[in-house]
DNA sequence: AATATAGTTAGCTGCATTGCTAACTAAATA
DNA sequence: TATTTAGTTAGCAATGCAGCTAACTATATT
């Protein structure tokens, strides 16, 4: 019952990890160069990526010492579709609502 | 600092919370019926009905003994935007990188 | 070979979250 | 008026999460 969307959202609940993956969303980067717009320490802070990583928002590769990370498309699609798809049943409900107060309106001609 | 997407993301990574949610999609509804597809205890059930509710992503009215929530769109455009952006960001720099790649493709010629 | 850099592991702390039960208020119904 | 129903409040226990420091490994650099 435990769906992908639980992880992923939970993901995104925090400000740090929403940060790395605007940083990432305009190009691959190292670890370091993810932390430092950040104050935290880095074990703290690769914490974050980590749970980036396990939720599948976030890959990396290491080269040398360098890891380096990039953004996997799929969960961030898989949310947005989620969120699309209840905006689509509670606005075709809206509009529903909608035209039966026009067809009651009416009744005045 | 602290975003209106943090307390969404926050409130949509448990999955009792997006059930309701989905119930909610399809029209409003009494906190018994909201509880009823629940295993957990009513006051338990409740904390998740307010951590919606202080987000804004949930509205209530209580008439007699009766409280009538229905769902409230803002956040959830918000956060479906939020999400869009980022997916724009890294579409057109995939798309820029597709490019070059063609471009180093038309050497052969 | 020595040092600096990049990342990692282990372990501690404090606070928030999620579950529960018990006991209560207020409104509807018999 | 007595009882049932709908929701609420208070308080407890277990767990998870986010932050830290200290100490370590592995790779570059001098």
């Amino acid at each position: 019952m435990t769906n992908q969307l639980d992880s992923f959202f939970g993901a995104m609940a925090d400000p740090t990890r929403r940060a790395v993956i605007e940083q990432l969303a305009s190009g691959p980067a190292s670890v370091s160069e993810l932390h430092a717009p950040h104050q935290m320490a880095l074990p703290t802070f690769m914490r974050h990526l980590r749970v980036l990583e396990d939720t599948g928002i976030v890959r990396s590769i290491k080269k040398g010492r360098v890891r380096t990370c990039h953004i996997e498309a799929a969960p961030l699609i898989e949310a947005q579709g989620w969120l699309a798809w209840q905006r689509e049943i509670w606005e075709s409900r809206l509009e529903r609502l909608d035209a039966l107060a026009k067809s009651i309106e009416n009744f005045d001609d």
